[in-house]
RNA sequence: GUACCUGUAGCUCAGCCGGAUAGAGCAACGGCCUUCUAAGCCGUGGGUCAGGGGUUCGAAUCCCUUCAGGUACGCCA
């Protein structure tokens, strides 16, 4: 398809030459009423290095590239320091439209990436507790991430990088020996060990003795014991289950589970050679690495005791990864909490002579609430992700039974919508905002919402299947010279430039937002023309564009992992 | 105390590598279903872009500062 902003650039260049073409292309911007054109060039930059007035370059410029414009731009204006070009409608709406009917649902895709390695840790939930709600954003955002590398031709690899080791698993051994049984958790599983390890934090607040027994039990697994080996790999096993029941159902998988465990046996080198590089400095009996120099306060490698720390082990997992995956960027999902954790360790890696400091990104998210206070597993204060995905389905199938009662596989769609609607909110604000968790909320149906794309998506199905296959194949396009219809070319034509921003910026919304205005526009579109009822040809042409805005949603909603029923 | 994040309409948020009249959804009010799915469309009202300085031809956007809210700062992860 022709690239209208290259297109411009490249004309524009031609006139100009203070700037490069990727300058002028960079600075050329949509203006916000259509009525002054498809693409602004802002001439205020130029006047600086021309010393002129912008008014007068715009109108230069203007005459110099007036006559080879070429048939795909209409018009060029110059106004108020502005040069404003009007594409022809008719070449626009053949370019981007003939595009997505031969390439289909590999319209937009890029090769840009050229097969570069990107890992994303994300999701980590902490084993033998519950899948709840503060899993979600790690976890959605992780997996649009990775959709969207995927699609502009890197090589994505997802590790979840599961909280399986430490002390936790000693109050957990503890609890569980003393309150539970085997009996218990096979008939409960996670919810059972949940019980019992909010039992543990609630008695260890007035029983400190209590956290010296766990650190033993601790201390069995590190040595190899066997009864607390078996169990740890007992409740290990049964999270993975119960996770990958809920990691299907969200139709979301990994490339890696190594957790914290694994790399037990990898950290001993590694405080090894943060001495033999001479970074580690005693201090009140642990051993940390300075960090003054860069305004951050100390690293900890080392506990008095001489276990490791989060860090050290973090260290270990990014060399590992690096060796073995060679990545050209490794990002982290969590929450904005550890963001210190994260600039600190990325900076020791760096002191350590590691080439790949510069390719470790911390990409932070705000802070999950409940209506009630915050989230705390330990104090038995969270709501699981499947709770919140049952109520949604719930919901969504009392819609689908007021509105379309005689739709075919209701419970199917009920589960695509309702999930479809928990990820388009969690993916349509940037991530650092806090929210506060409110099922009332995430699971309103109108406006900017998953099911208001969905229903748009299978509306434009809808008129699709009616029409029958390729009935649209070839269409006049000048028919489609109307704002409604142009507004839609244009939203089409900036799928792929809408995937490398959210990318960029780390940003999943920037797509969730796109598809939202794409959904809008045909909305629009479908209120205010015929489409089936339309004369032949221009019937043909709107069916064209109906397939095209059909296949687009879908695409940009697979980015998201949202699906897109074709009927609701 | 130090550092980071946030502050835009009644609510939830876009816009922030400076550019044309600050946008959207929700809520409120008023219209549109004998016509391709009304989970939709159209309209009305609603703003000291937290406050104050500065830089600039031009600031919601950049810099300084104050205020408000949140978070993190050695043996948890």
């Amino acid at each position: 398809m022709i690239d209208f902003k290259i297109k411009v650039a490249e004309l524009i260049f031609e006139s100009v030459k203070d700037m490069t073409i990727e300058e002028i292309s960079s600075s050329l911007e949509a203006p916000q009423n259509p009525k002054m054109g498809d693409c602004a060039f802002p001439c205020f930059k130029l006047s600086k290095l021309m010393k002129k007035a912008p008014q007068v370059i715009a109108g230069e410029i203007k005459q110099l590239i007036d006559g080879n414009r070429g048939e795909f731009i209409d018009k060029i204006e110059a106004a108020g320091g502005y040069l404003n070009f009007f594409f022809n409608k008719s070449s626009a709406a053949e370019s981007v439209l003939n595009a997505i009917l031969s390439e289909k649902e590999n319209y937009g895709r890029s090769k840009a990436g050229g097969g570069k390695c990107i890992v994303i840790d994300y999701s980590s939930p902490n084993i033998a507790k519950p899948f709840h709600v503060g899993h979600l954003y790690t976890t959605f955002i992780g997996a649009a991430l990775y959709n969207m590398y995927e699609f502009l031709g890197y090589k994505p690899f997802g590790i979840n990088y599961l909280g399986d080791w430490g002390t936790q698993f000693g109050k957990m051994l503890y609890a569980y020996k003393h309150w539970s049984s085997e009996e218990l958790v096979d008939k409960d599983g996670l919810a059972e060990l949940t019980r019992v390890y909010v039992k543990y934090s609630a008695e260890a607040e007035t029983n400190p003795a209590l956290d010296n027994e766990a650190r033993l039990w601790l201390v069995k697994m590190q040595d190899g014991d066997e009864e607390a080996l078996r169990l740890w790999k007992t409740f290990r096993d049964l999270s993975l289950e119960e996770y990958n029941k809920c990691y299907k159902r969200l139709g979301i998988s990994f490339d890696s589970y190594n957790g914290e465990s694994f790399y037990n046996d990898k950290m001993a080198a590694v405080v090894e050679e943060l001495h033999a590089k001479n970074l580690l400095v005693e201090d009140n009996g642990a051993k940390i690495v300075r960090l003054d120099e860069y305004k951050m306060p100390p690293c900890l490698i080392l506990r008095s005791d001489g276990g490791t720390l989060y860090p050290t082990r973090d260290i270990a997992s990014a060399i590992y990864r690096y060796k073995n995956y060679n990545f050209s960027k490794a990002l982290y999902i969590t929450d904005a909490r550890q963001s210190l954790h994260f600039a600190q360790w990325f900076k020791v890696a760096g002191l350590m002579g590691y080439p790949f400091e510069s390719d470790l990104v911390h990409i932070p998210y705000g802070y999950l609430m409940l209506e009630d206070g915050a989230m705390s597993t330990r104090k038995g204060n969270y709501v699981t992700a499947d709770t919140v995905f049952n109520e949604a389905a719930a919901r969504v199938k009392a819609v689908i039974n007021e509105k379309n009662p005689e739709l075919e596989h209701k419970d199917e769609v009920a589960e695509q919508v309702g999930i479809g609607a928990v990820k388009f909110v969690i993916l349509y604000n940037s991530r650092i905002k806090d929210v506060v968790f409110s099922l009332d909320k995430i699971l309103s149906f109108d406006g900017e919402t998953g099911p208001y794309v969905q229903y748009t998506h299978a509306r434009a199905s809808g008129v699709l299947e009616k029409a029958g296959r390729d009935d649209f194949a070839n269409p006049d396009y000048s028919l489609l010279s109307d704002d409604d219809s142009l507004s839609i070319v244009k939203l089409l034509s900036q799928f792929t430039e809408k995937v490398e921003e959210a990318v960029q910026k780390y940003e999943p919304y920037v797509v969730t937002r796109y598809v939202t205005e794409l959904a809008q526009a045909y909305n629009k579109f479908y209120h205010n023309n015929k489409i089936l009822q339309a004369e032949p040809g221009l019937r043909k042409a709107r069916l064209a564009l109906t397939y095209g805005v059909k296949t687009v949603t879908a695409s940009a909603l697979a980015l998201l992992g949202i699906s897109a029923p074709d009927r609701m």
